[in-house]
Formats: structure tokens, sequence, C-alpha cells
DNA sequence: CGCGCTAAAATGTTCGGACAATTAAAGTTT
DNA sequence: AAACTTTAATTGTCCGAACATTTTAGCGCG
């Protein structure tokens, strides 16, 4: 009787069913199972490894976490992909956490008109020279000192432009607002971070001198046809503002198949 | 000798593993197992639901994937949110998508120097004052008009000194040859972005005027120990730089929901 | 040939046990 | 009080076994 085949194992370190998992993503890059192939079942790997069936489990699992099977019961070890890159995922729970403003802050509206958007601002904006936009300028100030935050110009489509009236009250971001009022849900949001200095006419209510280096926030807005609904600018002066955020390793995989039955 | 407490399981279909992290999920939404504490041990869990330490283990991968909770060997199983809700998720394949930077640029070094980390600079690179780290300082510029884009400070740990050699020969980032060079990988990706003006000394080497506004990006690159080997703090002048990126609206682990099979 | 039934194969779930590696706290020594 | 050592608690890894559920393929029958 033949002996039963075996892979041998990589020489690294590291849990079994790590290594495991290594042996069979460098088979599925030789080819030995190519995508859209099934893997060897779970039993047969029992034999191929000399290992228990919830070490070859815990290895076919890690595969799956990483996307490049799905497993099926039933059916098999199904190979989608062959190299799972490692990606860097950032996760907000809501898009307020985008905002990085302290909770005791509230906005003022100053100014509360309707523009039509060419030049430098269409580009801004994503949008065609001429097209109308209702523009909502104000400050964002601490609540209890009165210090104020930044300048935000909010522009919003014209049919959304009632919303300036609930403005007042609500403390939230404007984009909120138009998604309880008008039923739109934000899809996308657009992030564009550049640096500028402080104009004249507004240094005095951002209480700082002209010219002081700023940091504006351009953010677009997308809701349910992807349409840009709302797009808010955002001057903050210099020193007192900085926009950060972070990066964790994740997985994801490279191409994605679909299987028609 | 009195009865072991046990927690009822909620009245539902399905395997018992998933009905023991559903019934973890109600404990932590109701209080009993608040953000921050440590959910009881997997011995006393067997004993609470009367099920195998595997089943219990399954139960907890569950509520893991989800990131409802961080397992540490040695301290437990950490609650870090009660509700996962959808999430708005920016993913980057490579680290060295978070450059804006043109392929076809270049990086010089100019000066390479030992330093001691203290006041804001300490702030900076997140680490106690007195910290020492290898500085390297350079001009990064267009490959062909040799039009400068950015000056950089790059803070390496001291036993990662010796890359600055290799920095001449490759065009890449910093991360990626000492990930080469070392066996570091990197795990978290900090970003900060403040705005700046450029200062006296560094006007000349950017082309521009002092004084003019200018974008810094520092970047905290996190290892294997999630040890902070790299931060590179990136000086643009404006209005040459903007800093992009999005969102879209996603779900996390939005598998673990569907129990209905 | 098509339909239904059956059997085989594959993964899913659940139990049991044992040892290893890590962490934090308690205890001991200096 | 500080530094080191020991101990207990906790999760990680690995083995064995049994039955359940789902899918696929094959067989027999009308």
């Amino acid at each position: 009787m033949q002996p039963k085949a075996t892979i041998s194992l990589p020489d690294e370190e590291g849990p079994l069913y790590r290594r495991i998992a290594n042996a069979l993503m460098a088979g599925m890059r030789e080819g030995r199972f190519p995508v859209g192939s099934l893997l060897p079942g779970e039993l047969e790997l029992i034999d191929l490894f000399s290992a228990s069936r919830h070490t070859v489990r815990e290895a076919l699992r890690v595969l799956e976490d990483m996307g490049l099977v799905r497993r099926q019961r039933g059916r098999g070890t199904l190979v989608l992909s062959v190299e799972a890159r490692p990606a860097f995922v950032q996760m907000v729970r809501s898009p307020s956490e985008l905002f990085s403003y302290p909770e005791d802050s509230s906005f003022r509206v100053l100014n509360d008109s309707k523009v039509t958007a060419s030049g430098a601002l269409s580009k801004r904006l994503q949008c065609t020279s001429g097209t109308e936009w209702a523009r909502i300028s104000g400050l964002r100030t601490l609540e209890g000192s009165g210090l104020p935050i930044c300048w935000s110009d909010v522009y919003v489509i014209p049919e959304y432009r009632r919303i300036v009236k609930q403005l007042g009250r609500s403390s939230g971001p404007v984009y909120e607002l138009i998604a309880a009022a008008f039923g739109e849900q934000v899809q996308n949001i657009g992030v564009e971070i550049y640096a500028s200095v402080v104009a004249e006419e507004r240094a005095a209510a951002l209480n700082v001198e002209p010219g002081t280096p700023s940091l504006c926030v351009c953010r677009r807005y997308r809701g349910n046809n992807d349409r840009i609904f709302e797009v808010s600018i955002s001057e903050h002066p210099a020193p007192n503002f900085t926009y950060s955020f972070e990066f964790d390793r994740g997985w994801q995989s490279s191409e994605h198949w679909s299987w028609s039955q």
C-alpha cells in the first residue's frame, strides 16, 4: 500500500494552524489549488498535514477571514482568490466622528444667501460652472468661553435651503438635519484638506490676525443617488486645530468572484 | 452548597454558540458587562451557560469578529463597545497610497543627525521627553522639473539608523526600506494634519517666500509590537498640495447578523 | 428521459481533555 | 521602598470523538 502523500510544512515558527494556512496559500499561488477550484476536504488535509481536524479547520478559518476562500457546508472550500494583500482600514462608526469638534460647541449662522458656483468654487464643489447653491455661512464656537473654532461655509442644493430655519436650534452637523428632514442617507463622504491663510474679512470673527495660517477642511456628502447634496468648507486657524485619523492593518482580497450557480 | 448561577439563554433557534453570543451581547447592552470591563472568564462562562469550552470560545470569537471585544491571553476578554453600528470605511491597499505623491518623484537626503526629543517634538513623536531618535531631513522633488514638493523630517528609532545609507538609492517611502531591512511589519498608521508657515531656513529649499502657508502631514508608523518605529513630518507649501480621502458606507461584519440560513 | 429516493461526501456543531504562553497580582527579598 | 520571584488566572494551541446539516451525485423506477 502506497504511503499517503504529505505536504511539507514550511520551516517557520508559529502555531501549526498558521503554518498550514501558509502552506495552503503557497499551494494556491503556485497553481496547485487554482482560483475556482475546491481545496482538498478536511479529512484529506488531516492526512496531508498530519494534524487534527480542529487544527485544519483553524487554518481554513484563517483563509476564510482573509477572504481567500469560501466554505460551504456539503460542498467544500472554494478558492476565491490567490492573493490577499494587507489593507489598511479606517473605520468611522458615524459620519459625525469625522468632525473633531468638541461636544460643547455650537454653530451660529451669520449669513445666508444664494450663490452661483464658478471658477475655483465650482471646482471645490465638484459641479459645473453656473450651478446654483444655497450658502450658509457661520461660526462654530466653544459653548462656554465663546472662543471661535472655525468659520464654515455650508453649501446645500437649493431645494434643501429651508433647513436654514432649523439650523439655529440644533447644534449637530447640518447633514444630520438634512438627512432627518428630507430622507437623505449619506452614502459617501469625500474629505479634502488644504492650507490657507485667514482672509481680512474673517480675521475679526475668528479673533486672529489677518494672514494667520489656517487649515481648511472640505467635506462633500453624497446622498441617495450618489448626488452631492451638501459641501461644507471650514477654516480653522492654526495652531488650535489638527486633523488626525488612523489606519489599522486588515485584510482584503484583491479580486472578487461571483459564481452564477 | 449553593447552585451556580446561570444565564438563561434567549429562546431563539440556531446553534448554541450563537445564542450564547447573543446572550452576552444583551448583557453588554444592559450594563452587566459595561464597556471597559472584562467579560467573565471562559471557565466561568462554561458554568454559566453549561456549554463546553469550545462552544464558549466560538461564541466569544463571534463577538471578537464583530469588534465588540478584544481578547488577550493572560488577561481576559475586554469589552470594547456594546453596539456595532453601520460604519463608514476607508480602505487603503498599501500604506503608500496614503501618500499623494506622484510616481515620478524622488527623495534627496540633505541632513542626518541624532536628536533628543523634548517639548513640542516629543509630543508629535508621542514619546517621553528625552527619547533619542535619528533624524533624516530631506527634500522630495519632481523627477523631471526638479520642482520641490515637500520638506520631510523622518524620525526613526536609533537602531534603524543605518537605513540612511540605503536611502539614496531607493525612491520609495522610508518605512518600506525599514520593513524590508529589519523585518518590521506596519500594523497601524496614525496621520495628523495641521497648518503652518514655511520657516526662514526652509524657504529657499522649497523655493517659496518665508511665511507662505503650508500643510504639514505627520505620519506615525507602528510596527510589530505596536511600537512606533518611524515618524515622518512633511511640510507642503500651499497651494500645490491638498490632502484628500473618502469614505464609503459599509457594514461592520454584517454576516454575523444573519442567522436566517 | 425525467422524477424521486438514497447514499456519500463535505462542512457545521458540540462535547471531552491536556498542555503552553502570557499576564497580573501576590509574595519575598534586598 | 524597590526589585525580583513565585503563583494563580486566563486565553491560546492541539489532540480525540461523535453526530447534525447540507449538497452533490448516483441509482432505480415509472
